[in-house]
DNA sequence: AAAGTAGATTAACGGTGTTAAGTTGTACGT
DNA sequence: ACGTACAACTTAACACCGTTAATCTACTTT
């Protein structure tokens, strides 16, 4: 009927979704909300997770953009990716509801979605993954593999999102002071340093 | 009929639980398993969070165990956190469908569960906040809050498990070598240092 | 023997994702 | 102008789900 009824339901679906939250986000009420019968979404889409993995998809491109833009005018590698946590832990809590979907879905069982949908998210972490060979580089951060690093510093702010969200973390603590600590972690994790006690075994 | 239904559900849940993991996993499903109909479920528990919940107060209490015996060979705060860092990684991936539960659950809308059972979480964290305050004691770490600083170590470690859990890390990347890089990023994050580049401005 | 009760069950409600079959309207070839 | 083909959409149905209300059963207490 209109024009294009799968971009109306995934509209219908991102609204609904921000609006009620990822758990009751049913199918049936997409259809209902859209003004269409439930079976009508399997024209346009295979399943459930076919229309949600769509939206992912939409949300790794604005988190790339956001990403994108945060280290623009910080200058030097540790100030960039400090800039580049801050930028993902906004992105975040300003759009939760996407960043359920996004991160905190275990992407069901096989139904894991199709590897050309990954790059968009793979964009991501390059962007961390530059500006830590970018630091090693220049000496600011320590010698490692800076893809696994990346992994790592994701890991991080993946994990403070994700207790933030499912409301985990003690209440006592402010949540941008722990972001600030969070972010200080990570960059000081990474800087090349001259250890105090240069013994102490690690491994 | 049984001697303690309500243990016999709970042990059935669990075995479920770990043979055909959480999103599988269903009160009737239970129920049938151990012979009994499914509102025989609620003659012992309010209602599947609270069996859930019961289930994750005896993960942490397992978790708890794990954490305590670690640090007790190591000598140093920043050795007695990498071993801290080490078995709760472990924890997670030899119990991962109770991690499920325990940890990437949203404790539903407002069913958040009681306060009195947060105890037992909070006491993993106060292990890692006893030897971050240890380290600070003795110089090894950087100053800071204690309690905020392990928030973030945790924050760093349910991210690595999370994401590794969802197979969300890219495949080239060796699990043993992530864990490993984390648990360094976590230990010389907090370490005390002296920096090689003393400018650099971060907040 | 009568009454009460604890433990378990069946039936049912409203919800879910999804498939199969049926309906409707429009465009097209003849 | 008519019949056909096809696309868009709907209704009916299946097999699940968590949960409640009402019922049954067997045993204990009086």
């Amino acid at each position: 009927m209109e024009a294009d009824l799968r971009r109306i339901l995934l509209d219908t679906a991102r609204r609904l979704l921000v609006q009620e939250g990822y758990s009751r986000l049913s199918m049936r009420k997409i259809a209902s909300e859209a003004g269409y019968s439930a079976t009508s979404l399997y024209l346009h889409f295979a399943n459930k997770d076919d229309l949600i993995h769509t939206l992912v998809e939409e949300g790794m491109e604005r988190l790339f953009q956001q990403l994108s833009a945060a280290p623009a005018e910080a200058s030097g590698a540790p100030a960039q990716l400090a800039a580049l946590c801050r930028a993902y832990l906004s992105f975040a809590v300003d759009n939760a509801e996407y960043y359920e979907i996004m991160f905190m879905q275990r992407s069901d069982e096989l139904a894991r979605f199709p590897t050309e949908k990954y790059r968009k998210a793979r964009r991501n972490l390059e962007l961390f993954r530059d500006t830590i060979a970018d630091g090693q580089g220049s000496g600011a951060f320590q010698p490692g593999v800076p893809f696994v690093q990346a992994t790592s510093i994701w890991s991080l702010l993946h994990g403070t999102v994700a207790l933030h969200l499912a409301g985990r973390v003690d209440a006592r603590i402010d949540r941008d002071a722990l972001f600030a600590s969070v972010v200080t972690l990570a960059v000081s994790g990474l800087r090349a340093t001259r250890q105090l006690e240069p013994n102490a075994p690690l491994s």
